[in-house]
DNA sequence: ACGTTCAATTTATCAGTGATAAACTAGCAT
DNA sequence: ATGCTAGTTTATCACTGATAAATTGAACGT
């Protein structure tokens, strides 16, 4: 995977051509291809999926998939698509701050329901309406909490950055840890107990052993995603009003 | 890549064992390695860094390398510790915020400057020593700034994952589009221009066309950090001095 | 009933991947 | 000279995603 780049002008899968035709229901197959292709993720994982493991289940040779589907990355795409597709978006009568949190509540609570969903959607260009659709929403909650378009777009960044990388990392089960080698830290949910010699190399990580582990992961979130969203809200307040400390000074605001 | 997840009790690679013998440098060799896959990683990207053409580099044939490697992982391992080890650490005498800012333009300018660094980083499962030694400091200017050592790994946590995540990011440079469906968004630094007649269905990206595409990288990035530390020394603030509204209420701080 | 058309699938194959076992080679110590 | 052993090669395994070309099978026009 993941070789191609350009590749402009493509292949021109022939699936929607004469899709309306006599009733033949050419959306219905690539359904079940996303359908068997998300129930294969959820058994074996990502790395299980293989086009040849797919085309088993289908009852079929995996040739036959090429037909239907560009190639592989496009599958992938079909599948982030329809998990995407299983989150509820929060109703506009929300503040924006909540709309925002629950946001990220759907997004982590179907992210972690998928087996290797969030490492998929980490890989995948977001491409499927949606995941715009989401996207499209947390902008829209920016734009409404009083920041112009170019900032509510950084803003969706940063947010769909903190999502992403969070869940990802807490959806990581097991790592292929490499034992010999000085283990990892704590810093990504792996405790290191002990990292013998190197341990006083490391000060700051004395005491802090298996602390991420002990954290509900839960709790971690909505702690990262309040500071995420105070800061945001401190910038917003710095444009409200611009006193002084423009910018690059230090801190915005508090403790003086 | 990425299959085996726990074997445990390994092959034990041989490198180290006589290493110290009649000073044949065991290490060397190893270095030569990652070496060589730092050039080939620069020149042709994480894809093409397969084990048999960087063989080839070596004037030798695939199995080779694996005397002095357990597996592809490992080599991978080495190499972004190699690229960490390019990265340096501030001063002690900086005040906290500063170290972190320093560590951050230090963590993007090497990544950017390594092609697919940022990738293979966040592929990669941190081991090496250099990793955790940025790990640490990060972790100790948290520290210093007041946290608890629970708050500071969790606080180090979200630092890694922005940093991570938004220079992996903008790296991306040529992602793999797919033209035929709805192209991505601005999301991503991909600019939609037309999505045509799906446009009405994203009301909120209406006038965001190329917005992402036009600030600068390093700019956006500097801004979103600002934005996180903000959030951190509020919560640093709720923390020292536990005034009303004690977590869940709503934003903690301005704009009443 | 016949033949054409074309959607959908199969067969065969390509070029590549990471990895291993077993045979081999060279240098050094005894 | 013999043997050990660090390092390498040959041969091979079990995969991967992908394509071209041959093949099925059902619908349609005549």
């Amino acid at each position: 995977m993941r070789k191609k780049a350009p590749d402009t002008a493509r292949k021109r899968v022939r699936a929607p051509t004469a899709a309306a035709t006599a009733g033949s229901r050419a959306g219905l197959a690539r359904d079940h291809l996303v359908e068997a292709a998300l129930d294969l993720l959820q058994e074996a994982g990502l790395d299980a999926l293989s086009t040849r493991r797919l085309a088993d289940r289908l009852g079929v040779k995996s040739p036959a998939l090429y037909w239907h589907v560009h190639d592989k990355d496009e599958l992938l795409g079909l599948v982030a698509d329809a998990i995407c597709a299983r989150m509820a978006l929060p109703a506009a009568s929300l503040s924006f701050r909540q709309r925002l949190e629950a946001i990220a509540g759907e997004y982590r609570r179907v992210l972690i329901a998928h087996r290797d969903a969030a490492r998929l959607f980490a890989e995948q260009a977001p491409t499927g309406p949606h995941r715009i659709k989401l996207y499209d929403a947390a902008v829209g909650a920016f734009l409404d909490s009083g920041f112009t378009p170019p900032e509510a777009v950084a803003m969706a960044t940063f947010y769909r950055n903190y999502l992403l990388g969070m869940i990802a990392e807490e959806t990581r089960q097991a790592w292929p840890t490499r034992p010999e080698t000085l283990r990892p830290t704590v810093a990504l949910g792996i405790e290191l107990s002990q990292l013998g010699d190197n341990a006083r190399d490391y000060p700051n990580l004395q005491g802090t052993a298996g602390l991420l582990a002990d954290i509900d992961p839960a709790e971690l979130f909505r702690i990262g995603l309040k500071v995420l969203l105070d800061g945001m809200e401190c910038r917003l307040g710095e444009i409200a009003h611009p006193a002084r400390a423009k910018s690059a000074g230090s801190h915005g605001k508090r403790k003086p």
